[in-house]
DNA sequence: TTGTCTCCCGTGGGGAGACAA
DNA sequence: TTGTCTCCCCACGGGAGACAA
């Protein structure tokens, strides 16, 4: 069943602030996201680094914008402030998660309640499963661990010969999604069927990639996936220049602060960390990483093992010609073992 | 054959302007964007409409700015701009063709050089064909009107029983298509078979869509396609926030302004109208329409015969509470006979 | 327990002429 | 001249158990 259709027509981005359905969907959206995610939370305290941004849309746009706009650029490295609100979304054509931050230049006066939300924690179950090969070939059928199909799923009649049943789930598009599920094959498995090809298809799965199966209290089920290898979407400058957008960006940032308004940023947890928070930041900092300090991090690995890495430092090197001597600095950092990464603090 | 595997490998967009391909490609370009694209040329004066800009980024990321900004707007409604430079290039999803044209702000000083094109005009030959019901089914058949066929695709060896040919063409991308041309059926008739489906797919085209080819002097053929409807193309706001977009339009025009340098809009032939060539606009504003004017406009008909329309002014209105009384108005006319569209003088 | 293979069958897509507007 | 239909055939995709890691 071809249920992809209509996601042209949906609005292109969920906001996922509606009320019953809040909780869940916020759920999905962090599992989505993954593990190493440092999402703040409204009215928290966070640095924004505007170099970080710019250097995002940088990438974005497959251009070199900062050493062209070196004069006009008037802004602080870091600047602290406090989350207004915080909008979950998901990319329309990729499913990539991203938040949509409200940001405040840091004034005193205005209190942002922090938001209580630990009152309200219904059972969620869900489990992840990563492709194989099998999973995404042309045959078309999707194994289930057996654990995770008999706590997450409905359960099926096992007095049938073959157990099926029809599986109903959205994602957080809130398209519908149609899975055949049955019990079957020597030995017996769970296994999706009809609808999981569809599903594959259009959403451009691979092996690797990861499934991901979440079912509220009332039973609803809801499905998720996060990719593999995380590719940066380069939007076309067929609307805006690419020019444009830079200047959009330092602009916004600019007026917030000459008006005492909010501004806009997009968060996205496996690409910007142009937005960290402030305790986070100020732990960080505690660390002081001079040259040879032994350096740990962790990484998302290939199979969502959050890997760690550690080495040595063997340089610390301004980062950019605009901000010097600024705390977000590039490490040179000699690995123990394997692949070598830009972090930053 | 799938040639649209590596699509997605290419730089995003096309720069026509290496020398050998120059020509041809422009020509193309100009067959895509269609009878009523009025682009000016590098070295003429244009006005520019930061409204229309700023109208063209709100549609396309479907927020309505205007109002919230309202404070910030500091343009004159109209600014005169030379055209420094022009790059033709077509979006890589959709094949939309738009320009990036640079103005600069206008002061005697500079001179620039009105680029003369008048020496080098190779022979082009090429055919437009509105697809039918046939051609887009999955039978996969494209029917070549036999007059096209003879003019500007290759002979073929008519000794045959089945006459048969395969040929490579090119897009805008660059990117190769590969066509079996026959002769067969009774009556005989050209035929595009093998591959034609591919292209089909690939570039999303449905019955009503127009497919065009053209040939080079030295015989090599392009292909391209404009499409019967034409939809503005959303973009998304996950990298940067439609908040940004808009301060990025206003920021950079009066960054140009302050700077005396040169700023980058997007001109679509089908869509931005912002752009408008100096003497066109000087010739519009002869003509002063008034409460019952007779007014008359060409539209692009659905299947891109000049249609003309006309009608009665009804109405003179100020299109934004901006810009008061200024040249691009909206006027409000009541047709003769059909679909009431917004015309700006 | 679950990943991959192979077998089997039905659908549907491509390629051909028929026919008519 | 060319748009649409129908026919035919083969390839490929889905659904099933076999088998082994």
């Amino acid at each position: 069943m071809k249920n992809n259709e209509d996601i042209n027509s949906q609005p292109e981005l969920l906001s996922i602030i509606d009320g019953t359905k809040s909780y869940i969907y916020e759920q999905l959206w962090n599992i989505c996201a993954g593990p190493l995610c440092d999402l703040p939370k409204p009215g928290e305290k966070v640095y924004y680094f505007p170099q970080g941004h710019i250097e995002l849309v940088e990438t974005s746009t497959r251009e070199v914008l900062l050493d062209e706009m070196r004069p006009n650029i008037n802004l602080p490295s870091k600047l602290p402030c406090p989350v207004i609100s915080i909008q979950l979304k998901m990319e329309k054509n990729t499913d990539e998660v991203y938040a949509q931050i409200s940001l405040m230049p840091d004034t005193t006066e205005v209190v942002i309640p922090i938001t209580n939300d630990g009152n309200r924690k219904p059972m969620v179950c869900s489990f992840t499963k990563a492709l194989t090969a099998s999973d995404t070939s042309t045959h078309g059928v999707l194994s289930l661990p057996k654990k995770h199909a008999l706590e997450c799923l409905p359960p099926l009649d096992m007095s049938q010969p073959v157990p099926t049943q029809e599986l109903v789930v959205k994602d957080l598009h809130d398209n519908q999604w149609t899975f055949k599920h049955t019990f079957r094959g020597t030995p017996r498995r769970h296994l999706f069927t009809t609808g999981w090809t569809a599903f594959v298809t259009s959403k451009k799965l691979a092996a690797g990639d990861n499934f991901i199966i979440l079912k509220g209290e009332n039973g609803e089920l809801l499905v998720g996936i996060r990719r593999a290898k995380y590719e940066i979407d380069h939007i076309p400058s067929s609307v805006i220049s690419a020019q444009c957008m830079l200047h959009g960006v330092i602009a916004s940032v600019v007026n917030a602060f000459n008006t005492n308004c909010m501004f806009i940023v997009v968060y996205k947890p496996r690409a910007s960390q142009f937005v960290v928070r402030y305790d986070k930041f100020v732990d960080a900092l505690k660390n002081k990483f001079n040259f040879g300090s032994r350096f740990k991090m962790r990484c998302e690995g290939e199979d969502f093992s959050e890997k760690r890495y550690s080495g040595i430092v063997i340089g610390v090197k301004d980062f950019s010609p605009h901000w010097k001597n600024l705390e977000w600095r590039s490490l040179q950092v000699q690995w123990d073992e394997v692949s070598p990464q830009k972090p930053s603090s």
